[in-house]
DNA sequence: CTGTTAGCGCGTTCAA
DNA sequence: TTGAACGCGCTAACAG
């Protein structure tokens, strides 16, 4: 219930001036160490903390690192949370998590926030709809970190994305079982991520001379419950895609579960692959087989990436853009293709039990 | 790439004083809406923001409220931390969110934070290990609301959660469907919600006569993982359980992945209750049959708890215990028991087919 | 209704 | 190596 501690009276108790208080505190070698243990004792038994918004008034920046995402309740963005914040910790910097959602004054009030906390850099992890908060941000001499911008400038760095690595690998997996009607669930197409995820795997359908059809390309908006819609769709034709294809993991479930429902087993009538690779992909049932996208990487690289822009003398400032590949994990929700020929024996087989 | 803007500047550009600019921004009504309307077009114009760090300096607290939780990779968590986040928004507050976890510094460095920050009330929202932080907190005079707290007290709110409610009604659920053997998975028993919701199971046992078989209760930590492995264990008893009750709902999804890898299907050979009803669960093959807590009630209580704490005119500070009640949302994880005389028939029927 | 002034708690000159 | 003094940007008295 005491009142608040400060400064001068560590100072006072400790006989000294607050400049020495002060010094210690922020470790500067020229303090006597005989006084700066006496100090430090007067500061544990007074369990003084200094005042985080007098220092960062008076630096003028606040050791505070902004992050941006999108969907907190998409399970990707908190794994990202997560270890962005234990980096926080570690390295004594505090973390304004910010959400941005479709709400076009959301991403103003992001903008003030970071800008009145004086937060020295931020992450931009929404994947889609960042360039005006970059913009923003930029112009008020923040140091952003962003996914997939365009192009990086001074104060902009970004980590590009390899989409077509993974996606590659998933789309020839599922060719190799002999799927030759394959869908694609996209992710809502203003949604940068979403719309390069779609074209991704669109050339890698070209490239092993797979036909395009326009029907089994359906978007949905990176929601178990579209994946659960867009498969009660394709599920209907008349000649239906035997392997689908997801924007995202949580598209995945939610075909998982429209499946289900429809009664059809996964993997033996349709293979499924989803995107992302959240935790709880492997433990789905079947485990689900996607594209792998690490999100602990994206939190280490971004944070490093923001640490670098805010102390040039880390070397690694020269570095703009990093980027990241994706890759196929194969688990146990794509089989071989019914009707396919290669398929041929063992459906027979299995239509005998 | 400008320097910032700062109040004398627009009282400059404006022709008035500081003062009268900060009246404006801080719409304190004795103003001239003349000149009102002439300091806001200049801070429009120069784009000015208030320095978030010298307002909290100058007044003693911040515009920012603590949400402390554990877990943020535990989907209860994320949906708890939106409507916190999108409530703060709505009422200009900003948010310092921090999670704690098994390591104990971190629980240091969460109160420090708050206390640097000069946070003006705080909601520790971990389920358990919160009493340190509790009084801490209090003791340097900052209001804290917590779940399931001892008792409260001057500083200190609480929501009581009466998890008996809905394990009621699911032990009678699973009782009413025949089973006997029903086997509880429980979280880490220094968690205090987890102890609570096992000694409420075995109360609810107790009421209707069920024999408690301690070989069936078994306590996990709340994972998936956990919940995996605990249904590994009990499936290979001699004699088996035929219904589950989980102490969360990543423990029963765990379970349903092991059943599935088990060959045993849900609900004919295996029931299975989760608790907390997070988002996902109805979108598991087959929706989950839980105990709901709500996540969106949770963080509405606690945020209008702080308000009432930190402005005592808002009535309801007298209120220092709310409460919430559980109830179990009846989907398709539970059937009756297999080998139960009213499930015969059905057995019998299903056995022809 | 508006301007002047005095700090809020701290980091950082500049002398000593 | 230490201390005195100034000011970061803003709000709250107090005069006017």
């Amino acid at each position: 219930m005491r009142k608040r501690v400060t400064i001068h009276e560590i100072a006072q108790l400790a006989k000294v001036s607050t400049a020495t208080v002060s010094r210690t505190i922020n470790r500067v070698p020229t303090v006597d160490p005989v006084l700066a243990r006496r100090i430090r004792k007067v500061i544990e038994k007074e369990g003084y903390y200094p005042n985080t918004n007098a220092r960062a008034l008076v630096r003028g920046h606040s050791r505070t690192l902004g992050l941006i995402v999108s969907e907190i309740t998409n399970p990707f963005f908190p794994e990202i949370i997560q270890t962005f914040a234990k980096l926080g910790a570690q390295n004594n910097y505090e973390i304004l998590l910010s959400s941005i959602d479709h709400d076009p004054r959301s991403i103003e009030i992001t903008a003030r926030q970071m800008f009145e906390r004086s937060v020295g850099a931020v992450a931009i992890l929404t994947f889609g709809g960042e360039a005006p908060l970059i913009d923003i941000l930029t112009t008020r001499n923040i140091a952003v970190f962003a996914v997939d911008a365009d192009r990086p400038r001074p104060l902009l760095k970004t980590i590009q994305i390899d989409y077509e690595h993974g996606i590659r690998q998933a789309v020839q997996h599922l060719a190799a079982l002999g799927h030759e009607r394959i869908a694609f669930i996209g992710g809502p197409q203003q949604l940068k991520t979403a719309a390069m995820r779609k074209f991704a795997v669109q050339q890698c359908m070209k490239e092993i001379d797979l036909e395009l059809l326009p029907e089994l390309f359906v978007d949905g908006d990176h929601t178990i419950d579209a994946g659960l819609k867009a498969l009660s769709i394709l599920a209907t034709m008349r000649d239906r895609p035997s392997a689908v294809l997801c924007s995202n993991d949580m598209t995945a479930i939610g075909v998982m579960r429209a499946a289900f429902d429809l009664g059809l087993s996964i993997p033996q009538d349709l293979s499924v692959i989803g995107f992302d690779d959240i935790r709880l992909a492997q433990f789905m049932t079947p485990p689900l087989t996607t594209v792998q996208l690490s999100q602990t990487e994206i939190a280490r690289l971004s944070f490093s990436g923001l640490l670098d822009s805010l102390d040039p003398r880390r070397g690694g400032s020269i570095r703009q853009v990093y980027s990241i590949k994706t890759n196929l994990v194969l688990r146990h929700s794509t089989a071989l293709a019914p009707g396919c020929i290669k398929n041929r024996a063992a459906t027979a087989f299995s239509e005998s039990d």
